[in-house]
DNA sequence: CGTGTTTGACCAGCGC
DNA sequence: GCGCTGGTCAAACACG
């Protein structure tokens, strides 16, 4: 299996638009999935534990919020400079956030599909993009109006599910791919899946304590993989991670 | 052997 | 009707 991008863990990120509904803060989960408030009642282990998440995850929001400021100020130092660059793609651009601040079906150019602009490595030639959703490739076209190939997926999470995406290249920016989708999914994706069944039941462990105790961990597990994933690929979130970093490191030098 | 990918063939819609 | 184009099918193939 060749490289893939991720999508997964757009969980913060308030310009989020795609269908891509995962496990995260989002309160609407908390009817399907045990919350951990749940947990700590009846064992002071796991209350502790809970406490000790609570922590870590403010801590993630923290420092979420830090890195939406710093790319905030980085994209506007990168508007001032790409003002003076070619036409085409200041275009580009203008589409590209035209599509990140995206927020309801009714922005979007036919009814019942979302696109969704994801940054790859271009020298990546794969069309793959994860998603939470399981995909079955059945078809690749190369259209009139770009020379990249434009790669046709069916949703195979279930044999009902009617979704279907389109990957495609963008013809102005290597690293960027173009995902279109097309209708909504009538389940969850496989991360939200996993993570409810592991937060709702789990065979084999008798004690009910144990059993929300490593729920709870293996929740939170979930949690953190989903985002060291995301954030190890966004390539803007490393670079100004460096430079917050050695910004810190100079004032904490002048003193 | 089951599952997913590749790829040429086929089909439908559209403009001329 | 014809040709072009985008979308889909399905047999062959690859892989674990």
């Amino acid at each position: 299996m060749v490289a893939s991008i991720d999508l997964n863990l757009n969980l913060f990120c308030p310009t989020d638009d795609s269908p891509v509904q995962e496990v995260g803060f989002n309160d609407d989960d908390d009817d399907e999935c045990s919350s951990e408030k749940e947990l700590a009642d009846d064992d002071p282990t796991v209350g502790d534990l809970s406490n000790e998440n609570r922590r870590l995850k403010e801590r993630i929001i923290v420092a979420w919020e830090k890195y939406n400021i710093l790319k905030t100020h980085v994209k506007k130092l990168e508007q001032e400079k790409e003002s003076l660059s070619s036409p085409k793609k200041r275009k580009f651009d203008e589409m590209f956030q035209q599509s990140l601040s995206m927020r309801s079906n009714d922005e979007l150019p036919v009814s019942g599909t979302k696109r969704a602009y994801v940054r790859v490595d271009p020298s990546d030639k794969s069309l793959v993009v994860k998603d939470g959703y399981q995909w079955r490739k059945y078809g690749q076209k190369v259209t009139r109006d770009n020379p990249s190939p434009r790669a046709y997926y069916k949703c195979s999470n279930t044999p009902t599910c009617p979704v279907k995406k389109k990957v495609q290249r963008s013809m102005d920016d290597d690293g960027v791919v173009v995902v279109t989708y097309e209708g909504e999914h009538n389940h969850r994706s496989s991360t939200q899946e996993a993570a409810c069944a592991l937060a709702s039941n789990e065979g084999g462990i008798s004690s009910s304590s144990e059993r929300k105790l490593i729920n709870s961990q293996k929740l939170d597990e979930v949690l953190v993989e989903q985002m060291a994933t995301y954030l190890s690929k966004d390539p803007n979130f490393t670079s100004e991670l460096a430079a917050a970093i050695s910004s810190k490191i100079l004032e904490v030098e002048t003193f």
